[in-house]
DNA sequence: CTGCATGCAAACCGTTTGCATCCCC
DNA sequence: GGGGATGCAAACGGTTTGCATGCAG
């Protein structure tokens, strides 16, 4: 598993620290739409080009996550960088943090049974979150 | 886990039938552009949104998989349809199959320490391939 | 003062869709 | 014969990029 190092930010524009700001104070796994809207409150005249360009930035120096998850047309990003697993409801599209251990030795069961050198793994779940779990019967 | 049950297709076109063999003999994972590649050395005339009709048809219907994999813009089609897991190779972008034992435990771990209701999970594993780990180190 | 960052708009690229025609069952 | 499938081309949605200007260090 590869730890990931935070690189100092060479640079902090007012954008790029609305946009990090942001993102360190919310859960809700934002698409780079939201995080525009969220930003233009604070900063009106900011650009959607801007906002590309700097979650680029901050995910690429490891400030923040860029997720990629199933069956969305969309990424995600997320203020929390520590390795941790992430589930999306069918119903609704919420995307929720799951604190299960992470679980490193996979990688390893993965690299004895094939000829590949795994140095990461992402585990993603799906289902019903807490919300839409009530609207359906609850009994697996 | 869900079982995926796989209806008898209804309609049995010439564009379908070469689409779904394609995908049948190839182990490569390949995208909608790479099989309509594939489709068009056998009909010419075939169109791309032809092939995306079709691969939406069979990926519903469980006679493929739709794969939604870490930073690609794409998606990638697999003609094996029973659980297994990806590992894609960070150098060449090919994905292979990691043969895995499908841990549908792990979905219970995330019932416990979640009010969520979660009924899948997907795996993806990051490394190098054979054949790009040669042209490095080797030693982990 | 220098060069990276910004705003704006156009371009990009994978995918979807409307429509007239075709052809499988 | 009828309804789903096709080819074609235009539209779509998220993301990237070129360019002139702005501003942090």
């Amino acid at each position: 598993m590869k730890v990931i190092e935070k690189k100092p930010l060479i640079r902090m524009t007012r954008q790029r620290k609305v946009i990090l700001e942001e993102l360190k104070h919310t859960t809700s796994h934002p698409t780079a739409g939201e995080v525009y809207d969220m930003v233009r409150l604070e900063l009106p005249r900011v650009s959607l080009g801007t906002v590309y360009r700097n979650l680029d930035i901050l995910s690429r120096d490891g400030h923040i996550l860029k997720l990629d998850l199933d069956d969305e047309g969309q990424k995600r990003f997320d203020g929390r960088t520590d390795n941790h697993y992430h589930m999306r409801c069918i119903d609704c599209g919420r995307v929720l943090d799951v604190n299960l251990p992470f679980q490193s030795e996979i990688e390893d069961d993965a690299n004895k049974i094939t000829n590949c050198l795994v140095t990461g793994h992402k585990l993603e779940f799906t289902g019903l979150c807490p919300r839409c779990r009530r609207g359906r019967g609850t009994k697996k």
